[in-house]
DNA sequence: CTAGGGTTAG
């Protein structure tokens, strides 16, 4: 029995050792295969175990599966204590789960144990990451109410949570004033607020937070080089971002996965699909495991390069792997199929997403209407389109250009008021080829009521 | 517990 012996003769801490590094290296079937030879050999599992496996289960397997451990350490007598609890709120956190998160720590208050910084932090997390930053706001109140002193953990979940809610210039605010009140920011409070910024268009901010930074003694590491980096192509300086990216390689930051992610991707979006395929090559050279978001960008350049046989064989070997496709492999996927001209294998494919549980994809359903508008399909793009539970301006867009490119203005009229009603716009072309379109074909009143309503929208934009 | 990457129109 080799399970047996490796265990044989250690103590409770001894498996809980090895339980962690089977843990880590994502290995549950034989963590718990350990856990269940080390009860029969009599070594009683303790709260240390479960919080392990608890862990685990949070970031590998699921939320309920952890739950379940939960079950299996109160049966066992074992009680949680707050690291359980912490670890459950973070795995919460994790699917997004703000009603649960709040649960848990109700349910800890009720148990008696008191809530540490931990499980303020992560709450506030998972609240900010789940679209309530109220809410979050409130936890951050109630931990200083109760005497608990934050961390710069807390502040970096405050700044990044701002960040991410759209309020950069709060999170900045922010930053500043604890600058006064003498907090020292370190790396990831700098290169969280360097990428709020930079995301929210304030890039002269940016900048100086950035000469800041270099002026603090941090070094700047992979994350800051691939923030900034992006930055530079989000706002079309390419050649910029390329320079930083060689800047980093020269740095010896040479083994990241989400930096030639990025950089491969933006090489592929500007066409320079050699340069791409380069930066490919000296990546896998540098034998660096690739992981879904780097499958995908591959699985986008085959695309590109019009190589989709080649694309889906790719899709195969990840999913031979174990690495499911997601959402962003079905887009890209259907979205090639309709550049090719494979409207229908493009329907399939977003059937079989469907079928996959990736159901309301609202980009590949964008893609797909896109798709059949281009070839004149424009009835199938609208039931498509009746079937979707959200739309976006890229759906009204499309479908606006298809209805005008078969001369159906005043449907295309309706459906731009639809859109303008929920607070959506379309591209300015689109709004033209409306228009022009009710006016060269007689509907003169219908196009001047459609200017001011167009107009009324536009000013109460801004 | 906190920071970076991958998909859609014209």
């Amino acid at each position: 029995m080799p399970l047996s012996r490796e265990i044989c003769g250690f103590s409770t801490q001894l498996l809980n050792i090895s339980i962690a590094s089977l843990c880590k290296a994502r290995n549950l079937e034989k963590a718990e295969a350990v856990l269940i030879d080390g009860i029969r050999l009599g070594y009683i599992p303790d709260v240390v175990t479960y919080n392990t496996l608890i862990t685990a289960y949070c970031r590998f397997v699921g939320i309920n599966e952890a739950y379940s451990i939960l079950y299996r350490m109160r049966e066992a007598g074992v009680k949680p204590d707050v690291i359980t609890y912490n670890s459950l709120i973070a795995g919460a956190t994790r699917y997004c789960l703000p009603s649960r998160s709040l649960e848990l720590f109700e349910e800890m208050l009720q148990t008696g144990l008191a809530p540490d910084e931990w499980s303020y932090n992560t709450l506030m997390h998972c609240l900010f990451k789940s679209g309530y930053p109220e809410e979050a706001y409130k936890i951050y109140m109630d931990m200083i109410l109760k005497n608990i002193t934050p961390s710069s953990a807390t502040y970096n979940t405050l700044i990044n949570g701002l960040c991410k809610v759209g309020k950069a210039g709060n999170a900045l605010r922010l930053f500043r004033n604890l600058q006064r009140f003498g907090f020292s920011a370190g790396l990831v409070t700098y290169n969280t607020i360097i990428d709020g910024l930079c995301k929210s268009g304030r890039m002269g901010q940016a900048r100086r937070i950035l000469k800041e930074l270099g002026e603090s003694g941090y070094a700047p590491n992979a994350i800051t080089y691939t923030t900034v980096m992006k930055c530079c192509f989000r706002s079309g300086k390419f050649e910029q971002g390329f320079e930083i990216f060689s800047e980093m390689m020269n740095k010896g930051y040479n083994s990241d996965v989400f930096a030639y992610c990025t950089v491969i991707s933006a090489l592929t979006k500007k066409g320079m699909i050699k340069d791409a395929n380069a930066c490919v090559k000296q990546m896998l050279g540098n034998g660096i495991g690739l992981d879904k978001a780097c499958y995908n960008t591959l699985i986008y350049l085959l695309c590109r390069e019009g190589n989709l046989e080649t694309a889906f064989r790719l899709l195969n070997e990840m999913e031979e792997g174990g690495l499911e496709g997601d959402e962003y492999t079905y887009s890209i996927l259907v979205d090639a199929l309709c550049k090719m001209g494979h409207v229908d294998a493009a329907h399939k494919q977003l059937q079989l997403m469907e079928m996959r549980g990736f159901q309301s994809n609202l980009v590949a359903y964008n893609c797909l209407i896109d798709g059949l508008c281009k070839v004149g399909e424009v009835d199938s793009a609208m039931k498509l389109f009746n079937k979707m539970n959200s739309k976006d301006p890229f759906t009204y867009t499309s479908l606006v250009h298809g209805l005008c490119r078969k001369g159906r203005f005043r449907v295309a009229s309706k459906l731009l008021l639809t859109c303008l009603r929920e607070g959506m716009n379309v591209l300015r072309s689109a709004q033209r080829a409306v228009t022009a379109g009710l006016q060269s074909s007689g509907f003169k009143r219908d196009a001047g009521k459609l200017r001011t309503a167009l107009r009324l929208a536009q000013l109460s934009r801004y």
